[in-house]
DNA sequence: CCGCTGGTAGTCAAGTTTGACTAATTGGGG
DNA sequence: CCCCAATTAGTCAAACTTGACTACCAGCGG
């Protein structure tokens, strides 16, 4: 799974009908530049795709009297909506070491409602548990760890990102269960995207944080 | 930079001259099916790319009296050795938080002296607190933190991984100052790649741990 | 000696990502 | 009033990735 998908539907979602500039926007404002792949080409292709898929509607607005690019406005539809709670469940239980896709789960769980996303919080530290076992079991020579020379450094950090990766988690969950943060059905939801000309407040500022070292 | 770059270049070093199919083993045999995008199609890609770039030379072999797929054989080229220590290099001191770079620099770093890796390692530790410390300071709202809700939750995810990967980063020193492992210049390196027909003992087995929760 | 499984070696189309580019509008400064 | 920079909105070719597919051979059971 592409977290592009996830992050675009989410963002189209909150928004009800957004343009392709709008979601950019979203995802400027959620940090995801950061921590994902959100690029200008991507999220375009990701509209497109989807609506092509039947994700979201597609509107063509008629360009301004004053010209200007063609825009297109989008909808997410029942299947859309569909598509973003598989997509966002899944980001919330499936371990797969991509921290792009937790980030973006995390940023969008506020959507599900607080005893489902413990469930699957806690789903996630089984996987892990589970993944840990089978990668040690598997990557472990009869004759004893260390045999493996510095390969076995590979499979040591895999299991310590795992550990520490399952122990936030727990922490997360006491957080959670300790009601922290709105979630769905709970009033007033936190407001996850921009409106109309308001100001990302981290938008500007410094140049961003160094991504690489 | 593409881990599959790292990773195809560095087996075809070890090799002295290699085809395809030799390189796809190697990387199984590390493993790195597990933790990166290491598919058939992008390996045959990556080697025609940096064929084409000079980094690698192909010596087209001509078919076996018995027929059987055309084959083409690979050798490193110098300003392929020189791109293969750069990217090595970068595996090991960057942090951009991708997993799969730092599982391929880990499996290569024994091609570097142990002075030097030491070296990168703890520029690789400096790196990390210098992305913390200006991670912290830029998403921190003047009115405290606290005011993004859930979405600080990302923040604190990053921060979390960033000193489990300092601490992780900082034992792996420890281990290798102790004399753990045979880096480059210490005399029998440790065999990286498998000889013609040696079995990869990890290849076989039950199915892969999985990959995903 | 027929068909089947498994290993060897690689190709291909479709989809995705990247990074640089285009093009129009707005809001000043000189 | 003209030009410049920033903002808004999006496109495009080139590169990369994916997953399924081809083709050949060896060995083995029946």
């Amino acid at each position: 799974m592409s977290v592009i998908r996830l992050l675009v539907l989410g963002a189209v979602r909150q928004h009800g009908r957004a343009h392709g500039y709008q979601v950019r926007n979203d995802l400027e404002y959620w940090g995801a530049h950061e921590w994902s792949n959100a690029k200008p080409g991507s999220i375009y292709h990701a509209l497109k795709q989807m609506a092509k898929q039947g994700l979201l509607l597609a509107h063509e607005i008629a360009p301004s009297p004053a010209g200007g690019p063609p825009r297109t406005e989008y909808e997410i539809t029942e299947q859309g909506t569909e598509e973003y709670f598989t997509l966002l469940r899944e980001s919330l239980t499936a371990y797969d070491q991509k921290p792009d896709v937790l980030s973006a789960g995390l940023g969008l769980m506020v959507d599900l409602g607080r005893e489902e996303v413990l469930g699957l919080l806690e789903e996630r530290i089984g996987a892990i548990e589970k993944w840990r076992r089978s990668v040690t079991e598997y990557y472990t020579p009869e004759e004893g760890p260390g045999q493996l020379g510095h390969i076995g450094e590979i499979m040591n950090f895999w299991v310590h990102s795992a550990d520490t990766g399952a122990q936030w988690t727990r922490e997360l969950v006491e957080r959670i269960r300790g009601g922290a943060y709105t979630f769905a059905g709970e009033g007033e939801p936190f407001v996850g995207v921009l409106g109309e000309g308001e100001e990302n407040p981290f938008g500007a500022g410094e140049p961003h944080p160094g991504d690489r070292g």
